[in-house]
RNA sequence: GGGCUUGUGGCUUAGCCUGGAUAUAGCGCCGGGCUUCUAACCCGGAUGUCGAGGGUUCGAAUCCCUCCAGGCCCGCCA
């Protein structure tokens, strides 16, 4: 719908003006949308801007009227407004099922986020990983994709050979009911305060590095018991995020196949490859000052060398593939970029995030030094269900506690992903527990809402005969979805949809207060359930996109 | 020291890539609104040197340069 109405003003401004750029935008509080280009063209006319704009506007007033779109001037600014028809058409678009949802694109596409080592719960930091990459992975599967998500589980890492060692001679017991991954933090935590206190286990660490890089069945059974351990209860927490993965990969798993080997053998044949006693890309060239090192003196592979292994893997798998990753990557991962294409593979595209820090300074798993994904999500959820018992003490607990988990989910996910990633954040109690507007809960309370009203309407005619001034600007509201869909997929940053979630639930309670439905006369009562069942259509769609539930009572 | 990145009312934040009309919202503050479709709501008000300075332009929060401040990275760790 949008894009018709786009294309027709685009078309008309430059079948008047022979300007390559009619310098369209979206026009703000003034219109739908509106042309610059008056400035533009002062130069070469020499005449005044709103002269021209005036000139313009006369002559493409008749050709946009017959699309029902009305063209003004203020001063050298051409405006256009869209009219009854588009409104229409939007509202009926948005009455179908799956509204936004385009047709399937060929090609499958790999998204990989979160990927934290196995050595502890994830934390608030990790979450922000595991959100923006879901939250892209539903854009994508909305946008008529095949996608594959995937967890890069790192399970030959220094910090898992730490952890066996701890598992073999520590007695650190799991206590009653404690979550799998924060028993393994425990250990992993009380195994680095030995390190430090006896550097000599330092020895035996590096023992079982070298170990598992041989394939010692023995390292490898210790190795992939914490691993596993730790991997389930991280599983548990991404389920209750509502962020799953299609499939969990083994670092391990391409030292086994060989694969490594095969890639660091293309490696040694490039000339920008040194291997001397190391084995190192020179990406110079490419703008680094560091060595890529792929192999070092003693024979034995760094995380590097997997992890070209792995993404050449999804080149040959994948159309596109994407990593999240948070912005501490940035180096690695440009170089990891620079050497596949000196490899003539294709490069992954890379979504980076900045970090999460605690008010008191970084978190680091090895001090024991954070907030777990699930500490914060119980202590919203408990929240969530206080307010819920408040607010609606007659539901039976069970439901209370369908709410408030939902809304907890919706909460915590919202709060991380309306902020930009490009920014750091600290993180902050009151925030995440604030149900008001620019929350989740407050998204998915217009959507019960609306989802209210329809349930007392019953049976209504469809109508789209909408006037008043909160009709039309919600109705205008839902037509920009597919827009912002396409704007995300762009730009790889999903923090547009929860800008345009929170703007959808506004215009929609701005309605509800100014323009009763149920009460209406008859003919406005079904142009507004109409609308009603539209917005409620695209709240839901766009909650469901953002990973939250659009719960029809709360 | 070098690289990347951020700086928008007291706090949090959109807009910046692709320059344009009174800079987007929330929290907090002040004042109003529940006999009316769920008040996790709505309406109104106060609060801004868009980090600082220079430049480009008819026009700069937006582009360029310099500087300041915060974050991250610069390992034969992952």
């Amino acid at each position: 719908m949008y894009q018709e109405a786009y294309l027709a003003v685009e078309t008309a401004l430059k079948d008047a003006t022979g300007a390559a750029d009619v310098l369209l935008d979206d026009g703000g509080d003034h219109a739908d949308l509106a042309s610059t280009v008056a400035f533009a063209l002062a130069k070469t006319e020499k005449k005044s801007p709103v002269v021209i704009a005036g000139d313009i506007t006369k002559k493409i007033t008749e050709t946009l009227a017959a699309a029902g779109i009305t063209v003004s001037t203020t001063g050298p600014y051409i405006n256009f407004v869209f009219g009854t028809a588009y409104v229409a058409g939007v509202v009926e678009a948005a009455f179908q099922p799956d509204y936004g949802q385009l047709p399937d694109v060929s090609g499958r596409v790999c998204i990989e986020h979160t990927s934290a080592n196995p050595n502890g719960p994830l934390h608030v930091g990790h979450i922000r990983n595991s959100v923006i990459g879901d939250t892209l992975s539903r854009v994508f599967r909305k946008t008529g994709h095949n996608i594959d998500v995937q967890y890069y589980l790192n399970d030959m890492g220094r910090q898992i050979a730490i952890v066996s060692w701890g598992f073999d001679f520590l007695d650190i017991p799991q206590n009653e009911g404690e979550k799998d991954d924060h028993y393994v933090a425990r250990v992993y935590v009380a195994a680095n305060r030995a390190l430090k206190a006896d550097p000599s286990i330092k020895e035996e660490i590096d023992r079982r590095m070298g170990l598992i890089e041989q394939g010692d069945p023995e390292t490898v059974e210790k190795f992939r018991r914490a691993v596993s351990l730790c991997a389930e209860g991280i599983k548990v927490t991404l389920n209750r995020l509502n962020t799953p993965h299609d499939r969990f990969v083994w670092e391990s798993g391409f030292v086994q196949d060989g694969s490594m080997v095969k890639i660091l053998n293309r490696v040694e044949a490039l000339p920008e490859s040194s291997h001397d006693d190391i084995l190192a890309v020179d990406l110079t060239e490419c703008g680094f000052k560091k060595e890529y090192v792929l192999r070092r003196s003693d024979g034995t592979s760094v995380y590097a060398a997997r992890d070209l292994a792995y993404h050449t893997w999804k080149g040959e798998n994948f159309e596109r593939f994407i990593d999240v990753l948070g912005a501490d990557h940035k180096l690695i991962g440009a170089q990891l970029q620079a050497t596949m294409k000196l490899l003539g593979e294709k490069a992954p595209e890379i979504v980076f995030f900045e970090f999460v820090s605690l008010p008191e300074g970084s978190m680091s798993t090895r001090a024991g030094k954070f907030i777990s994904a699930d500490e914060l999500l119980d202590e919203v959820t408990k929240k969530a269900f206080d307010e819920v018992t408040t607010r609606r003490p007659e539901l039976p607990e069970e439901e209370r506690r369908a709410i408030a988990a939902s809304v907890a989910v919706g909460a915590v996910r919202y709060d991380i992903v309306r902020v930009s990633q490009e920014k750091s954040t600290v993180f902050d109690w009151r925030q995440a527990l604030d149900f008001e507007r620019q929350s989740a809960p407050y998204i998915q309370y217009s959507h019960a809402r609306a989802c209210s009203i329809l349930e007392k309407a019953g049976e209504f005619t469809p109508s789209y005969a909408l006037s008043t001034e909160s009709e039309i600007a919600l109705a205008k509201h839902i037509g920009l979805f597919p827009v912002v869909l396409q704007t995300v997929m762009d730009e790889l940053r999903p923090h547009h949809l929860a800008i345009y979630a929170r703007d959808l639930a506004d215009l929609f309670n701005a309605f509800y207060h100014a323009d009763p439905v149920l009460k209406a006369e008859a003919g406005v009562r079904d142009a507004r359930l109409t609308l009603v069942r539209a917005a409620q259509n695209t709240l839901s769609e766009v909650l469901q996109t953002l990973g939250v539930d659009a719960i029809r009572s709360m």
